[in-house]
DNA sequence: GTGCGCCTTCGAGTGCACTCGAAGTCAAGC
DNA sequence: GCTTGACTTCGAGTGCACTCGAAGGCGCAC
């Protein structure tokens, strides 16, 4: 932070990486490969020193990345969603059906996983049972 | 199967390996790759030519294998378990421990996976309300 | 008896997503 | 002026779970 920042607070809030880091719970490696990987909007700012310097629209966007990724969605594909973007308006038909496909197959997934998940807890209640009768 | 087989149906319903990737999803690759990794019981039967046999046991045990493996368990984890149940009685507990434990994080990923699959679908939202305004 | 196809073992290769280490730069505090 | 610590780049390394290929064996159909 300058000194003006200190003095009068940010104009606008830009974030260190390690700040970034801290709000979207990705380490600054990951921050760093994700942007070198074209995960990102654009190249992140920097500050004179050439570090990078983190707006809350970068932080959002990163937000919206790792929700992608933690629903299954692989790197492609969130480049190829980045890149869609990054193009600018005119292509929402196809980032729209990209979003589409991804759903339908996280839907799908989250059944499939409930569905096992209920074989478990069944498999859970004749263990629980046994041990109740051992004990 | 044998001529015996053919001619009177099988005894003992066996598979071969390609029988058995066939009936659990899984490749003939997988199967041994399981095998060697210790996530079976037992050594799988062998034929006198020295081809795998697989029990409907097998069968079943490996249908539970994949359930534990596609709700995310760990390699490792499901040999542990294999383990287990390869000692016999007197380890129910630690089995139940297991599977318990494994049951809470798949329902915690699966809430969180949940939350940010609705925020998914709020932004594809805004995508169609917005395409439909331009079209 | 010979070709065919399925099986065997072994070890190496692949793809994904990070994850880490080394070597160097820069601004600020003592 | 010197240390400290957070930052930089680059490329290599890791862990996981398969996935594949090569080389060879067995038994059945023709």
């Amino acid at each position: 932070m300058s000194v003006a920042e200190v003095v009068a607070g940010p104009v606008v809030t830009s974030l260190s990486i390690a700040e970034a880091a801290e709000a979207t719970g990705l380490t600054t490696h990951t921050l760093r490969y994700y942007e070198r990987d074209g995960l990102l909007l654009d190249a992140v700012d920097r500050a004179s020193s050439g570090h990078r310097r983190y707006s809350q629209d970068d932080v959002g966007w990163i937000r919206m990345v790792t929700r992608l990724r933690s629903t299954g969605m692989p790197i492609r594909e969130v480049r190829q969603y980045a890149e869609l973007v990054r193009a600018g308006d005119g292509n929402e038909a196809e980032r729209l059906q990209l979003l589409v496909a991804h759903r339908d197959r996280v839907r799908q997934q989250l059944a499939e996983v409930a569905t096992h998940l209920e074989a478990i807890e069944y498999k859970i209640g004749l263990y629980e049972r046994s041990t109740c009768t051992l004990t």
